[in-house]
DNA sequence: TTGAAAGCGCTAACAC
DNA sequence: GTGTTAGCGCTTTCAA
């Protein structure tokens, strides 16, 4: 299994020096026909890999990505993961996995860790990062390649890759109006999360500039996990007037709003229509269907990278946010309001 | 960020050699309290972190564990990671994530980069693993720790952790025997996979320990990816005397299974009654729930690094089988077969 | 107990 | 075009 072998090894077993069989490796001089042609040989035969730490040592930087995300067991993280996963395997670089639990103290801790390794580039769905002291306060940490994902910490201002939560918000309140609805509540997720704000904010305005305006306690606070739903859901449906249409501005609070109804006997869509985001897998399984705004996490990831790619042979790129295209999907969990 | 103080620094700092600084931050040597003091204040005034790459390239072995899986994306395998990766954290380590999508042609070549990165330790959801010239054909790889998770290559002779799929067969089995079914099958999944195998094992062998036969046609194979449960089902409820219980072994596939069903206008449990295997969360919101066998997924993970940490401190330990318990959760989809 | 120095495997600057 | 060599930051003998 090609361990211990050494470009030492190789140098001499090929008759060249150790440089020129580094420049071979790496393509960097110009390397005789021949030369190049014995060391060619003599890597296969004795089946060398060049040691990535030592280089990394020396380079000042491993072939290495790390990807602080919050919990890749939440059902939306894995494809994001994954989107960049296939990319650096492409690309010969490795994926090193953090998960935060949107703590901003473990958060920091990786991030230093991260930095010691010194590896080529840093994907981060931040948790907040706006508390002093925070590596992600301002600027790229420590001058690795960062690209935050999904969300934005307020101050940053490095590379963004976001889906077009703003634009995901205006299609459901669209499709709520366009189905005759104008009881519409909204659980939004936690405000310091730049999707969830761009979700909620997306969507009043919509339903304002149409001239709905939306009551105080038809805005409801989730948690963006499960069971964040669940709470807020009760509380929309024992007000005296409930609503007849509800965005849950994810999935899982989607799927608690679900459950929520069918425990008080409430059918979906006829008494109350539901709308989710993210479009996670299970939302084609609920019974109804979920109707659900798209955002493709694979494509999230796989962005990410390839900018940070592209960031990584030429630091000076000027900071750029990207915001990618959304849709809705109809399925079962919307109707018009039953009289 | 301190970025770019090394030991060096340290060392003039508090006037004494990076030998003593070295001894103190890995409390080798006896180091004297005068000299100690000195150089932790320096590390806590200049923000010294160690150079893990340096460190790892002198020692040969760099503080990383890889997770070599199928794919992230399938939702049993994140709260593996997840397990994993929450034990790693306690002791600083970091975990490399790589997907294999089963293919043992990528799982080889991820295997080789690894060892060249020479880290402490791999935790494997081996693809298969039993084709010549793979480098988990004979043991381990070039004397890394590794461990097999979840399921295990028929020649592997290192430690292995699993669920105990045989028991979750069994459990199944004796589940319908008691709902009084005698029509009943299974979508197996493919044989090469260690797990897939004892699942039918087990549940077969419990079926005819009771008397009860299966015929062929009662024995489908499935490719335990979604969709992969569809065919195996629609074949199965086109029979003449089509089963009145089904044994899809894992979730995905009795996810499928339930779609067939209300494809054809069949009502489960009514008509046929289905266990799965693995109780993802979804299992617990279709209609109805399903019942299924349960397996940590987190515990599986985290008691994988665990071993794999008590073989980092000592290589010479004996390999080692682990089974996990499982458990039948029942939720709404079996019942008796109906007249 | 402490310091000096070799060397892990590699790249890159320099000399030829 | 090719070889020699310093040195990345650290651990670990070895002497003192």
């Amino acid at each position: 299994m090609s361990v211990n072998v050494t470009i030492k090894e190789i140098a001499k077993h090929a008759g060249v020096s150790v440089g020129s069989v580094s420049h071979v490796i790496n393509g960097s001089a110009g390397v005789g026909p021949d030369i190049k042609a014995r060391v060619e040989r003599a890597i296969a035969d004795l089946g060398y890999t060049p040691n990535p730490v030592a280089r990394g040592l020396r380079q000042q930087r491993t072939r290495m990505i790390a990807m602080i995300i919050p919990d890749i067991t939440n059902p939306y993280f894995p494809s994001v993961v994954r989107g960049a996963e296939d990319l650096a395997f492409e690309h010969g670089l490795q994926i090193v996995l953090c998960n935060t639990d949107n703590d901003p103290v473990k958060e920091a801790a990786y991030l230093r860790t991260m930095v010691s390794y010194s590896l080529s580039g840093l994907l981060i769905i931040p948790s907040v990062g706006d508390e002093q002291n925070h590596p992600l306060h301002d600027g790229r940490p420590s001058g690795i390649p960062t690209l935050c994902l999904d969300r934005k910490p307020m101050h940053w201002g490095g590379d963004v890759i976001v889906s077009d939560n703003a634009e995901g918000g205006r299609l459901v309140a669209r499709h709520f109006l366009q189905s005759r609805h104008t009881r519409i509540a909204i659980i939004r997720g936690p405000d310091q999360f730049s999707n969830a704000f761009d979700r909620q904010q997306g969507f009043l305005s919509e339903l304002t500039s149409s001239g709905l305006h939306t009551p105080d306690d038809y805005i409801e606070q989730g948690a963006f996990d499960i069971d964040g739903g669940r709470r807020a859901a009760q509380r929309l449906l024992s007000l005296s007037t409930p609503p007849t249409a509800i965005f849950a501005s994810n999935d899982l609070m989607a799927l608690d709003v679900l459950t929520a109804l069918e425990a008080r006997g409430l059918s979906c869509p006829n008494d109350v229509s539901v709308v989710g985001f993210d479009n996670l897998d299970v939302a084609a399984i609920t019974r109804p269907g979920l109707t659900t705004v798209d955002q493709s996490g694979y494509t999230l990831g796989r962005a990410g990278l390839s900018r940070l790619l592209a960031r990584m042979d030429a630091p000076d790129l000027a900071p750029e946010t990207l915001q990618l295209p959304v849709r809705l999907v109809h399925r079962g969990s919307v109707c018009p309001p039953q009289p």
